[in-house]
DNA sequence: ACCGCACCCTGAGCGC
DNA sequence: TGCGCTCAGGGTGCGG
C-alpha cells in the first residue's frame, strides 16, 4: 500500500519518463469516481502539454505542465505508476501470473484496471495508472486551481518535526495512532509506517493524544522519518499490491519490526506481537516494550 | 466540534 | 472443485 516512501520511490522512478516530453495522446478507462477531473476533459487539455517537475506532498504526486496546470495523482490503496517498458509480474493478475513459465518475466499490457495512459509525441515510452480497486485518483488542476483536499493537507512528514504533533495532541482526544494517520496534521504516513515509528518509540497505538507527552511527539516523528528514509533507500515496502514503477519490489517489507507480525515474537524483548482495531486499522504492537 | 464508522472497490484466501 | 463469505485499507462524508 503505497505511503510517502513508495509514492516518493515512484516520483524518483517515474520523473525521467515524464520531464521535458510532450504528451500526444490519452487513453482511459471510463469515467468513474477514480477521476475527479473527467477522462473527456483529460483527453481534451492534455495532448499538447509538456510535462516540467514532478513533485510529492504526502500521498499525493503533482506534475507541472508547461501551461501552469498540474496533473494531481494519488496511488491510493492499490495504484501502479510505471512505463509501459516496465516487466514484473506483479503487475499481471493472477491468472496471467499462473500462465508464465517460472522465472519468466512479461512487458505488461494494459488491461482493465489500466485507467490512465499517457502517449508522447516523441514515440518513446508510455506512463500507466493501474489501480485495481480504484481508491487512486486522477485530478487536473487549472492555473490558479485550488482543491481543498490538497490544501487540507498538513506539512510533509519529511518536513514535519514533534512541534506539529504535540500541538495537534493537545486538541485531540482520539487514539495517537489516529493522529498519525490524519493527513490534515501530518502528511504521509499510512498504517504501516504508523505502526512502526510507534514501536521505536515506545508508544502504544491506542493511548490518547493527550496523554503523549512533547518528548514523545519528537519521538514518535524522528522514528517515523527515520524508517521512511530508510524504505526510500530500500525501495519501499511491496506488500499488497505496491510494485516501483521500473517494474521492481522494494525490500523495506523485510525490515518490518512490528507491521502485519501479529503473534510473533517482539524484536526487541521477545513478547509477542499483537494486533489491535484502532480507528478502522489493524495496528501492531508489542505489549511489553510500548506503554 | 469531535469522533466513530460506513462506504467506495476487487482479489486473495479460507471454510464448507 | 467451486462457491460464497470475509478481509484489506486511504480518504471522504455523514450521523450520533
Amino acid at each position: 500500500m503505497p505511503e510517502l516512501p513508495e509514492v516518493e520511490v515512484t516520483r524518483r522512478c517515474i520523473e525521467p519518463f515524464l520531464v521535458g516530453r510532450v504528451i500526444e495522446a490519452v487513453h482511459t478507462t471510463p469515467a468513474s469516481y477514480f477521476f475527479l477531473t473527467p477522462p473527456g476533459q483529460l483527453k481534451k487539455s492534455l495532448p499538447g502539454r509538456k510535462v516540467g517537475a514532478v513533485s510529492r506532498h504526502g500521498k499525493y504526486l503533482r506534475a507541472l505542465l508547461d501551461n501552469g496546470q498540474t496533473l494531481v495523482l494519488h496511488l491510493g490503496m492499490t495504484g501502479q505508476l510505471f512505463s509501459s517498458g516496465a516487466t514484473s509480474v506483479r503487475l499481471l493478475s493472477a491468472a496471467a501470473r499462473a500462465a508464465l513459465a517460472p522465472g519468466e518475466q512479461a512487458a505488461f499490457k494494459p488491461d482493465k484496471h489500466t485507467h490512465l495512459r499517457l502517449c508522447f509525441a516523441d514515440g518513446g515510452p508510455d506512463v500507466l495508472f493501474r489501480d485495481v480497486r480504484k481508491f487512486g485518483k486522477v485530478l487536473l488542476l487549472g492555473v490558479n486551481g485550488r482543491d481543498e483536499r490538497l490544501e487540507r493537507l498538513g506539512i510533509d512528514a519529511l518536513e514535519a518535526s514533534g512541534i506539529e504533533l504535540f500541538s495537534a495532541t493537545r486538541k485531540k482526544r482520539s487514539p495517537i495512532k489516529s493522529l498519525l494517520l490524519d493527513q490534515s496534521v501530518i502528511a504521509g504516513i499510512g498504517n504501516i509506517y504508523a505502526d512502526e515509528a510507534l514501536f521505536l518509540a515506545g508508544v502504544k497505538p491506542t493511548r490518547p493524544c493527550r496523554r503523549v507527552k512533547s518528548a514523545e511527539c519528537h519521538a514518535i516523528v524522528a522514528a517515523a522519518q527515520r524508517v521512511m528514509l530508510r524504505s526510500i533507500e530500500t525501495g519501499g515496502s511491496s506488500i499488497s499490491d505496491y510494485v516501483a514503477p521500473d517494474g521492481t519490489d522494494g525490500g523495506y517489507q523485510d525490515e518490518r519490526q512490528v507491521y502485519a507480525r501479529e503473534g510473533e515474537a517482539c524484536p526487541k524483548c521477545g513478547h509477542k506481537i499483537v494486533r489491535v482495531v484502532v480507528g478502522q486499522r489493524s495496528s501492531h504492537y508489542c505489549p511489553a516494550c510500548q506503554k
